[in-house]
Parts: structure tokens; sequence; C-alpha cells
DNA sequence: AGTTCCGTGACAACTTGATGACAAGCCACC
DNA sequence: GGTGGCTTGTCATCAAGTTGTCACGGAACT
């Protein structure tokens, strides 16, 4: 799934103009121009990420923000805040609210679309392509956590450090012996059979009932897992 | 304890000033000119933030973000660039590369230390005096409380220290080493297993009958926090 | 049909984490 | 200075989870 960003905005051409390039960079772009209409829709979408333009209607963007930040659901939402006003003040004031960034107008679509994506990284590791997927596959190798189609798994340490091994080379068929290198250690003097049996568990623990097979037997050679 | 800032700048009138004004604003500080030195230092103290300077001697500031980023241990640690480039490219290059944040010189020392306060705020929340809330559990680093469900808990110090240290790095898997050189200090001689003896009390300080244990164990890994 | 290669169930040895107990240390307060 | 209540680092022990092999049977290939 796509992060998604709320963009708040009351010029309509600028705010097309985020919309247009966010879409364009893989993002789920929503859009309102007021600020109550704002509240409303990050508590009903919560959005991953918002911009957030100081001037709109009904209520001042930073007052949006204090307002983001008071709620526990919504406090860690990273916001980036966009402006006409250069002033330091402004600027100060802003990040002390609470904003995570301050864009002053005018700006480079290009630079506020890396700022986002700088700000996703921090915030939601997952979303800036930290964790490896296949599919209906997913590790998370910082929190250890591997789940399938939503629902987690468990794993043996050795069956984690496999499926990472082979989500890492998706789509390459790996021998045993470097099976054995890159999981067991290149110094480890165990039985190439002994892959087949963790293979196995791993597909034992990785499937259910219904599910396709991940991973696939490569006749004489090893085995690979299937990106397509 | 101070968060602590590491500034890598090679005109030593610009680091003076920015050390000051660190300092005035209860950080530690430490500082270097040498991009070399700078890898060297992060790892040895492993600073809660980077203010680093695009033009140094050795290795260009954006190489030495490059490779802080590679490594997971110091993969997280913020990054603001800080540069006489105003070229947009730069900027953009310097945020894909893995910057947090990217300010041009002249800057505002304020505005700078805002930057760098937002954020601390985003990774390590107790760094920037916040409150540390997931799910029920509520930690307030400056009072020293903690919060169950409302209900205050008694923790000893060491549990305390270590439930901090885990909310200030949710989801994430760490290791007894890492936990024993966040809580005790990078130079205790304490037995690995101890960890798991404090682990129990935590939970048993934490968990009342019926609760859902927040500290997830990993096998062959270490402990890790859940919140989502 | 013969050969090679892989899947599977069983299993005993081994790791690893949880737990209760305990003595030493620390501290505030008499 | 003494004392009792907490805290804390270690240990020994227990229960559970994990792992490397093996033997057998079926599948694939020639």
């Amino acid at each position: 799934m796509n992060p998604s960003v709320l963009v708040v905005e009351d010029d309509t051409a600028l705010c097309d103009l985020l919309a247009w390039n966010l879409s364009a960079e893989g993002y789920d772009v929503r859009s309102t121009g007021d600020g109550e209409e704002a509240l409303v829709m990050v508590r009903e979408q919560a959005p991953d990420a918002i911009i957030l333009d100081w001037m709109i209607e009904q209520v001042p963007g930073i007052e949006v923000c204090r307002q983001l930040r008071k709620d526990k659901e919504t406090a860690r939402i990273p916001i980036v805040m966009l402006t006409a006003r250069g002033e330091e003040e402004d600027r100060i004031r802003g990040l002390k609210t609470g904003a995570d960034d301050y864009v002053t107008k005018p700006f480079s679509p290009r630079e506020l679309m890396a700022r986002i994506e700088a700000l996703l990284r921090r915030s939601r590791p997952a979303l800036a392509g930290d964790v490896l997927q296949y599919a209906d596959l997913e590790l998370d190798p910082t929190s250890h956590r591997v789940r399938r189609d939503g629902e987690p798994l468990h794993l043996g340490p050795t069956e984690f450090k496999m499926l990472r091994y082979f989500m890492e080379r998706p789509n390459r068929v790996l021998s045993r012996q470097q099976i054995l290198d890159g999981v067991w250690g290149m110094d480890s003097d165990i039985d190439e059979r002994t892959v087949d049996v963790h293979i196995r568990r791993l597909r034992k623990a990785v499937n259910r009932p219904g599910d396709v097979d991940p991973i696939r037997t490569v006749r004489a050679a090893g085995y690979a897992m299937d990106v397509s």
C-alpha cells in the first residue's frame, strides 16, 4: 500500500501542483483548503504525512498543527509547514509547535518531495522500503517480524535468517552451499541436506493451506524465492 | 542525561558558534573538522544528532552521510546537512542520501536549533522532554513517573531506565549487549544474562494480571517493545 | 528400469529464556 | 553508627523451543 499524504492548502493552483507531484511519486493524495475539514480528514484517514499551509481559511495552519499534536492519535504524524512568510520568527514558531519541517514559498516541488520522503523514512521505515516484501509476505529486519497477508508468523531464528536471505536475493537460484554460507556462516561444516530440512520448516511456517509456495525447488541446483 | 550533538565543520569560527549555541540550549557538544575522524567519533560516542557540513576535509560530507546510513548501528541518527551550496540539486541529493534536514548558509542559529529539536523530538521523544506514550503505557522522563492505563506503577531505577530505553526505541529488537550499553553504560562488565532477570522484573512491574505483555522476547536476538 | 535428487517424519542433543532464591550493596532514617 | 527495606547482580534449575541427522519413500530425469 502506498503512503498517503494530506495536502492542506487553499490556493487551488498550488494544491493541484502538489497533488500532481505527489501522485507522480506514488503517494495517495487527499487535499482540502479548510482547516476544520483538515482536522476531520486526518482523524478519518490517518494519513502518513501532512503538508500544511500556514495561511488557510477558518483555522490558521499553526493552530491545526497544535491540535494535531495534542491528540495522541495524531501526534506522531509528520507535518511539513508551508508558507509565504519567510521570517525567522515564524519558522521557529512553526518548528516549536511541532512541525517537522518548514518550507518557504516559493519552493521547489522536487525538494519538497525529497523532504517528505526523508520524513517518511524516519517515521515509518516500512513505507520507505526498509521492509522486505514479496507479494503478501513481509519481513521487517529491524523489529524481527514476519507477516503473511497481514497475519503475523512465527519463525525460529534459523528460519528467519533464511527467509531474509532469500528475500534479499529474490528471483535468484541459491545453491545449498550458498545458503549455508549465507545463513550459517562461511565456516560451518554442516551437511548440505540440512538445508532441505530447514526449507521444509520454512515452508511449513510460511504457507497456510491453499497458499502459493513462494519457494521454488530447482532440481540439482538449489532453491529460489520467486518475486513476480 | 543531556542529548548530545556532534558538529562536523572545518570552519573553526562557525564551529565554535554552533558549539556555543548548542551548549546554551543544554546539549552536550563534540566537534571535529575532519570527515574520517567524524566517522570514528560517531561510532565511539553514538551522538543523538549530527550537524554535518557538506564541504569538509578528507571525506566530503555527503560521503560521511552515506557511510553512516550504511551501518546499521548509526543508520538512525538524525543528520542535518549544512552548506553554502544552495542549489536545488544539492539539497535534493543530500536529502536522498539520508540527511534528515538541509540548511543553507547563511543560516540563523536559532532556526538551526529549532530544527535540531524538531528532529530529536521525532527520533528520541524523551530527549525533547516529551512524555513517552504507547498504547496504555505512559512514561514521563522529567518527573520520572510511569503509568499503565492511568494507574501509577512503581519501578526501580534500573527498571525505569530500561523501560525508557525501550520506549525510545519502539518496535526495534535490541540485543542484550545493546541494552547493557544503553542502560548500564558502555563500560560495564555485567553478565548478559542479567538482562533477562531485569526484563522479568520489568514485566512483573508493568503487567497486571490479564494484560498484554508489551515486551516481546525474540529468541537468539534480544527483546523488543511492541507498540503497533 | 535405474539413478539421482528431494520431501518428510521422527528424534535425541542442544540452546535459550524464564524463574525463584540469595547474598551483597545502598540508602534513608532513626 | 545501626537498622530495616529496597535494589541488584549471579546462580542453579526447569521447561520449552530449536536444530542437525538419518532413514525411507516418492518424484524426476535418463
